[in-house]
RNA sequence: GCCCGGUUGGUGGAACUGGUCAGACACGCGGCUCUCAAACAGCCGUGCCUUCGGGCAUGUGGGUUCGAAUCCCACACCGGGCACCA
């Protein structure tokens, strides 16, 4: 039966006319038929999907009774230009390791969906003028034509789209969780708001400013709760994008002080945003980092990010008022001899009321201090009006200037009494600690430099550890070790001199605690998580205010808020370089949809509002998807929990539960992957999900790089057009240089799958970009290597079928020894790879077999044979699929077993051994692997050419490591 | 500036916890066979130098060890992240 009834086969279909004399050899065309009937195959017969344990899509409880794996991508942005060679690389990762998976008896679910709300759809949509929803479902289709050609196992079924209502229904749905929830310091998690307002109601939790809750007017309660949820609106400084007309999260913003999409300037603009409290979670954000198995970089990137730092906060009285800094470095504070205040900060904010800023400078104030301004309220105003308007690229290319202004106040040092001027400066931040620090030139290099431009003192109070002296006058710049000993630090009650840094810290925090003027905390780097944009392309907040502009959540029965139908779906933008533009929300020119009666369902019947009109970050679809995958069609829940804990609940080894694999790049470091982590613990604590981590294992695919050949005005021109000469390279007989550089259709270098498939098949693309190298390293695209790859299926497919009949040739006769041999080390190398995602090696082991059977003369034993082909299964699915049916199997060979290589056939039967004498080789050994080490001792030195080579020296020592090596040292 | 990676033939890359003579597998290159010819395919060769004995080779210079691509120190170069975070 060498063919079946349900085969899909279709004999004859290969090889155009002029290939008579081989009509079944496997070329391009042949390639091309076969992959397209097994495409179909795979489709119509559903090989792919994934039962879940209950519900729509419960299925074969044989298969669910299996280990589950889940095995996911990051999901792709649906971009005008479709993929090139360089996008698929991890989805062929994760395709090969879930087909591997699938045949060591794994329920292994891996689908891909689309990310697809967000900037760059826009930004197309803008520039092709047409609306986004059109042109992203256009590139949708055309990505998933491209995907399929691919040959990827994916349960179509799971697909989502983050752009479809019935999606984006449970993204608002989790808004909703967010923002009706707070974090309770006691349960150390997300708790509903309710909790919250039964405490103020109970009076168990005092009111801001003490009064009983139920005094509290609808809109003071609003504002109070605003306070404590985990999403709310706040007027605070945000990153304002001009040109973008757009504001960003911090995550979006580059270290140069540039939007991360199109590299226009940000600007700290103060407005009214919509905020997640993602700081509420940066303990646990960084101490569950512990338990994944994420490669380290990654974690060390969150863990800097989250940037945790202990230490104290500590009061300076100024005048009625007081200070408040946040220091790591508290031993430090005899040597404190002047502050900075952020120019935000409130204390200076305007004349009077509150305002630290008195009306004339004090007598004798410095020249340099009053920054030419008769009284300090005009310095100060003049200050804070020049550092709003710097964007923050300037901020950062001035950074080692330091600028400031003296605000003419001084405060009390609390420990040494002293008098310490106050200044304003744009080198302390707003949103860091208290926006305002005590400075310690001595031992801190930025308030050195500004103390000496400044013309302030310094006080020595850790003894330098080098040769510098105690005299901080004469030094080039801070001493900031920790490796010292404190001096110069007596005071009237405390004493710190002769201490260790860490023995200061923890006496002085003991002493301004003691004293109720400070105590030891922890401040956290990561600020709260800017959740609106002014863009027309991404979710609707579920959000209606009131007149009197208190925020009210929508009734979950009115989801999914779905996204409007407009005429002008563009961004407002503005000059990139003026600071004083205000966003404009595309959503906010529909008065038909933003002007709205509605009843709430929450007592007060049906009123007007106005609907919020920011949208979503394009972050947030992408924050849950992976519980959507699970159960696409659910429609009263976003997962349910039995089926959230059959796929991703906490198990053995993985204390948080999550994906068990996870491919993407790792420039997600800190935006989707801190975001999404985030999101999964909120939605674990309010008892949603059994995970609290989205993520067990992550793996960084590297990025398949290309060369960029740029003419003498550094235009890059057609790549493929390029010739090489001696080493040299032109186009149109113009010489060109080349450099390394990304795949892309604007640097003319993008290959794409398409012509790769056309030329040479989709199984030849998925072994080639698996050979290349290491998964996670990043590496040059070669088109002329790939034939290499299509060179191993010709030979694979020459082992088993004749080129000229179709015919299989295989015999049933046994294999000989070293072909068994070479058989089983191939499989044992191939299944260790596997696991360890090491395709390239599993490649070359694979090439090794068939090159062995290549060489041996003579038909190939099937059950040589159809080892090989299911060893090939996971990385070439359809010459494998082909094969297998060819080969007399009529179900498909996505979930045959994967071959177990037999133990004794996979050690050799003898070792060759070598005769080391001071390292360097003189005989090899034959000898049995289980030989002892004494008698292999014995045998090396009867050795003759080890005799003659020791020439009657004597011996000094003698390793063995048997069955390998004997190093003998001559005395 | 600080923190992470990395550096192996002409090229991409192999090499288990330090242990066979480093270079698997592939590309490229050279030669040969088949062919009228070409393509395809197959076979052989391919780290460098060599007086053909051998010598030198894993970025550079040291060190540890019987033995180092692998461990340690310093330096150079390449890539990535963070960047006035108190």
């Amino acid at each position: 039966m060498s063919e079946t009834t349900t085969s899909p086969a279709a004999e004859g279909a290969g090889g155009p006319p002029s290939e008579v004399a081989a009509p079944h050899r496997y070329t391009a065309a042949l390639a091309a038929d076969i992959e397209a009937r097994w495409q179909d195959f795979w489709e119509s017969a559903g090989t792919y999907e994934a039962p879940n344990p209950s519900g729509d899509l419960a299925g074969d409880s044989a298969l669910t009774a299996r280990p589950k794996k889940f095995i996911m991508d990051m999901f792709p942005y649906p971009s005008g230009a479709g993929l090139h060679v360089g996008h698929p690389l991890g989805f062929i990762a994760t395709d090969v390791y879930a087909r591997h998976q699938r045949m060591t008896g794994h329920n292994v679910l891996h689908t891909l969906g689309f990310d697809a709300f967000g900037l760059p759809a826009e930004q197309y949509a803008v520039q092709t003028g047409t609306h986004p929803r059109v042109s992203t479902e256009a590139n949708i289709v055309n990505m998933r034509r491209q995907l399929r050609r691919l040959g990827l196992g994916h349960d179509q079924r799971r697909s989502v789209e983050t752009i479809d209502p019935a999606y984006y229904k449970w993204t608002q749905w989790i808004f909703l969780q967010i923002f009706n929830s707070w974090y309770d310091p006691e349960a150390d998690a997300a708790r509903p708001i309710d909790t919250l307002v039964a405490q103020f109601e109970a009076g168990t939790r005092p009111t801001p400013d003490g009064r009983p809750w139920g005094e509290l007017d609808a809109a003071e309660k609003a504002g109070v709760l605003g306070e404590y949820r985990l999403a709310y609106a706040s007027d605070a400084p945000v990153n304002w994008c001009p040109g973008l007309g757009t504001v960003l999260a911090n995550e979006e913003v580059t270290a140069e002080g540039r939007s991360e999409r199109g590299n226009f300037p940000v600007f700290k603009s103060k407005l009214r945003q919509w905020n997640m409290r993602i700081t509420a979670y940066a303990d646990r954000l960084l101490d569950d980092l512990d338990a994944l198995d994420w490669p380290e970089a990654i974690k060390l990137q969150q863990r800097n990010w989250i940037g945790r730092s202990e230490g104290a906060r500590v009061d300076f009285p100024v005048g009625d008022d007081k200070i408040t800094v946040f220091t790591t470095r508290q031993d430090t504070l005899f040597g404190a001899t002047y502050m900075v205040l952020a120019p935000e900060h409130e204390l200076v904010a305007g004349n009077g009321n509150g305002s630290i800023v008195p009306a004339a400078w004090p007598e004798g104030t410095h020249e340099v201090w009053t920054g030419g301004h008769a009284t300090p309220g005009d310095a100060v105003a003049a200050y804070r009006k020049q550092a709003a308007a710097k964007s923050d690229v300037e901020r950062q290319a001035e950074a080692k200037d330091k600028t400031g202004v003296f605000t003419g106040a001084f405060a009390t040092n609390p420990v040494s009494g002293a008098q310490v001027p106050v200044f304003i400066a744009d080198y302390v931040l707003m949103g860091y600690g208290t926006g305002a620090i005590m400075a310690v030139p001595a031992h801190d290099s930025r308030d050195f430099a500004f103390a000496r431009a400044f013309e302030l003192p310094m006080r020595c109070v850790v003894q330098p550890s080098d040769d510098r002296g105690t005299d901080p006058a004469t030094w080039d710049d801070a001493f900031a070790s920790y490796d010292a000993k404190l001096v110069n630090s007596s005071g009237a009650e405390i004493s710190l001199d002769g201490l260790g840094v860490v023995e200061a810290k923890a006496k002085i925090t003991d002493w301004l605690a003691d004293r109720g003027i400070g105590e030891g905390t922890v401040n956290f780097r990561l600020r709260d998580w800017l959740f609106s944009r002014q863009r027309y392309w991404g979710e609707p907040f579920p959000i209606v205010y009131d007149e009197d502009g208190v925020a009210h959540a929508l009734p979950a029965s009115m989801l999914p808020l779905e996204l409007p139908e407009v005429e002008d779906y563009s961004p407002r933008t503005f000059d990139p370089d003026d600071a004083d533009t205000r966003p404009e929300t595309p959503l906010s020119r529909n008065e038909d949809w933003v002007d709205v009666e509605l009843d709430l369902g929450d007592g007060n019947g049906v009123k007007r509002y106005r609907r919020e009109t920011n949208t979503m970050p394009n972050w947030a679809g992408s924050c849950w998807y992976e519980m959507r995958y699970l159960d696409p069609t659910n429609a009263d829940a976003m997962v349910d929990p039995g089926i959230e804990q059959y796929w991703m609940g906490p198990r053995e080894g993985q204390p948080s539960g999550g994906v068990d694999l996870y491919v993407g790049g790792a420039e997600h470091a800190v935006l989707h992957l801190l975001y999404a982590r985030f999101w999964s613990k909120v939605l674990h604590d309010l008892g949603h999900i059994s995970s609290s981590e989205p993520f067990h294992k992550l793996y960084n695919q590297g990025m398949i790089q290309a060369f960029v050949y740029r003419d003498s005005r550094g235009i890059a021109v057609a790549a493929a057009e390029v010739e090489e000469r001696d080493g040299a390279y032109y186009y149109q007989g113009e010489k060109v240089s080349r450099v390394l550089g990304k795949m892309g259709k604007s640097l003319k270098n993008a290959v794409t799958p398409d012509e790769i498939c056309v030329e040479y098949g989709a199984d030849t693309l998925r072994l080639y970009e698996m050979a290349m190298g290491p998964l996670d390293v990043s590496r040059p695209w070669d088109t002329r290597a790939v034939v290499g790859q299509y060179r191993l299926l010709q030979r694979l497919w020459r082992n088993v079928v004749d080129e000229a009949t179709g015919e299989v040739t295989v015999v049933d006769t046994e294999p000989d020894e070293a072909t068994l041999r070479a058989l089983h080390k191939a499989i044992d190398g191939v299944t260790q790879d596997m696991a360890n995602l090491r395709f390239n090696t599993a490649i070359a082991k694979v090439t090794e077999l068939n090159n062995h059977l290549t060489k041996t003369t003579g038909p190939v034993s099937r059950t040589v044979a159809e080892r090989l082909v299911l060893l090939v299964a996971p990385l070439a699915p359809h010459i494998a699929e082909e094969l297998w049916r060819k080969l007399g199997h009529a179900d498909t060979v996505v979930h045959a077993d994967f071959p177990v290589a037999d133990p004794a056939y996979v050690v050799d039967e003898t070792v060759t051994c070598v005769v080391q004498i001071k390292g360097k080789v003189k005989a090899r050994l034959e000898v049995a692997p289980s030989v002892s080490d004494a008698d292999l001792e014995a045998a090396a030195l009867a050795e003759p050419a080890v005799v003659a080579a020791l020439g009657g020296a004597g011996i000094r020592k003698v390793i063995v490591r048997a069955p390998k090596l004997v190093n003998i040292v001559p005395a």
